[in-house]
DNA sequence: TTACTTGCAAAACGTTTGCAAGTGC
DNA sequence: GCACTTGCAAACGTTTTGCAAGTAA
């Protein structure tokens, strides 16, 4: 388990209770998730692992890892919601080419530093933040 | 309406038909969006104004809008979409609360030509940016 | 003990689609 | 004239909800 997230805690300081539900659902993102997932990927991991929970409580429980910040809804084109789990805390922006729609992602630190300043500024404590650059790269720029 | 946004030129250039509802629905946006704007509102304000676009028009119009450039897509935490007018160009960034979902816009001209440097130093001629900042507010902080 | 949590099925939600009529070029 | 666009209503897939039973503290 991933030592930066505990859920427990997590979940105590937010008046939740801890149930198994909960802790199941959270050893499964734990296990599982490398970057991001959307609900029926996660699902199915549900079912592939058996274990008792339903699609509902899997809703219910994801709104609450969502407001006590152990994952967050991240944007993509489709439809339905995607989710990050954030306790990988994996900081990086992505440029995104308006004509070949090339991701790139990128780090840096002087950056995330000032958006946590920003943060901070703006009354808001920290927990991640996205950043997306929109533009044209060199290769087609260089076509036009 | 503002000059940086010709539709007439962007549907053009991409095949697409200059029609009645696009027009009326390009000068909705132009005129009354500021910064961003969900389906509902836009709906809305098409009622107010007794504007003769159904639902489905005015998705499927969003949808090539979307396609040309002249708005996009951005993720705040509730599960319709929201859209952002580009043409504004009016680069700011938002925090978003976990809990209450409060979303409250900023502009910032440091980390805007941060940005703009870091875009460059990628290889990315820069066009726009989105920056959303996750955490909880004052309010709820202390609510907890 | 008492408030919170769960599964189920049904409902709600935002969005998309098939179709027939209308419009742009 | 012909392909594209529209409004309508129905469909879609995802997510939420009411309820009764079960569980945490």
């Amino acid at each position: 388990m991933n030592a930066s997230c505990n859920l427990i805690k997590h979940l105590k300081e937010n008046n939740f209770s801890c149930t198994e539900t909960r802790k199941l659902l959270f050893h499964v993102i734990d296990e599982h998730i490398q970057h991001h997932f959307d609900a029926d990927e996660l699902f199915q991991l549900i079912v592939a692992d058996d274990l008792p929970i339903s699609r509902a409580s899997m809703y219910r429980t994801l709104s609450i890892f969502e407001t006590i910040g152990i994952i967050r809804k991240v944007q993509f084109t489709d439809r339905h919601a995607h989710y990050e789990y954030i306790c990988h805390r994996n900081l990086h922006g992505h440029t995104i080419c308006t004509k070949c729609k090339q991701v790139v992602s990128f780090h840096n630190q002087t950056i995330d530093k000032l958006i946590k300043e920003l943060a901070e500024e703006q009354g808001l404590s920290y927990f991640s933040h996205t950043l997306e650059i929109i533009g044209m790269c060199r290769k087609c720029l260089s076509e036009r």
